[in-house]
DNA sequence: TTGGAATGTCAACAAGGCTGACGTAAATTG
DNA sequence: CAATTTACGTCAGCCTTGTTGACATTCCAA
């Protein structure tokens, strides 16, 4: 269907080149990408990890350990070490579900709002920058083709976020 | 000067909603984008380190350890673990520079040059298909907001990438 | 009531970053 | 020519963040 509405020269970006050349640049931008909330987080006893866990809780407010660990696609083991810390250090708080008391709905604190704030703010920055130098129309294109690029599973998980049920 | 092209409503894409949705983007297709050479990779000894190295060392053949250092941006203990494996097992060969024989050049063996493809054409066949899914326009768009959300360094590694002097 | 789900936790391990220190050979510079 | 700098390698040790496996608790649901 693509093929129909192209002229031939049109499949050029496809080639082998251009495959590269896109994924490098998604090597290097993701390199830009974290780099500011990495530089925030560095002496603080803090790391990426932190980082995916806050912004996620910020997102989902109320959601469970369970949500959480299929989002982020690791163990148990791995997220509870990164709570732990985030509970020791008043970031993030969780309240025993009142449906079922197994689950713990996770909410920033306060004073973990603020840290996702500024590990936001600086992320959106760079994003906001790069948004506006490309214009709307790359930004389309932008959002489209990551969604393509995505697993099934990582796309639902994109696309509905709506879980929240303290 | 955009905002002149644009009615007032243009600026919609970047609300900090917008924002947050490319962020998430950004994540989720990071992961599909590293999946499958990952896949390939683990059994092996190596890593998405490995892959890198190998990816770098193919498209610039004869590029030096300190080159591959700046590209990478790790340390050259960090670095040098990983050549060192790949060294032992006829993945890599380096050359002692003609003109600076202090210089180690880098290319891949035949064998290297086998795992090379079986990584880099996973790799392309899901960014092909995510290309082809969004069309030629899309990939465009793809590729401004990304180099856009480069640092300058960066920017600059990724577009000149001409060194090789064996 | 009993099986399974949701969660926490302990222990051990690996990959892949990092720093610091030291060594060697070769190029460059005074 | 001597001194310094550069490119590279390596040893040792540390940290974060991922993994498995095992086990305990609590509680929902059949």
């Amino acid at each position: 269907m693509a093929e129909t509405s192209m002229g031939g020269e049109s499949l050029l970006f496809l080639t082998d080149e251009q495959l590269r050349k896109g994924i490098e640049a998604m090597f290097f931008a993701y390199r830009g990408f974290t780099s500011d909330p990495d530089r925030i987080l560095e002496g603080m006893d803090y790391g990426r990890a932190h980082h995916r866990a806050v912004h996620f809780i910020h997102r989902s407010p109320g959601t469970t350990v369970g949500n959480l660990l299929t989002i982020l696609g690791v163990t148990k083991q791995s997220l509870n070490r990164v709570l732990r810390t985030l509970f020791e250090d008043s970031l993030v708080e969780a309240r025993v579900g009142k449906q079922d008391k197994r689950e713990r709905h996770l909410y920033l604190t306060p004073k973990g709002a603020v840290l996702e704030r500024a590990l936001s703010d600086a992320q959106r920055a760079r994003m906001r920058a790069a948004y506006r130098a490309a214009g709307p129309q790359a930004v389309q294109g932008f959002r489209t083709v990551l969604e393509a690029m995505m697993d099934q599973d990582q796309r639902r998980q994109y696309q509905g976020l709506k879980e929240s049920n303290p």
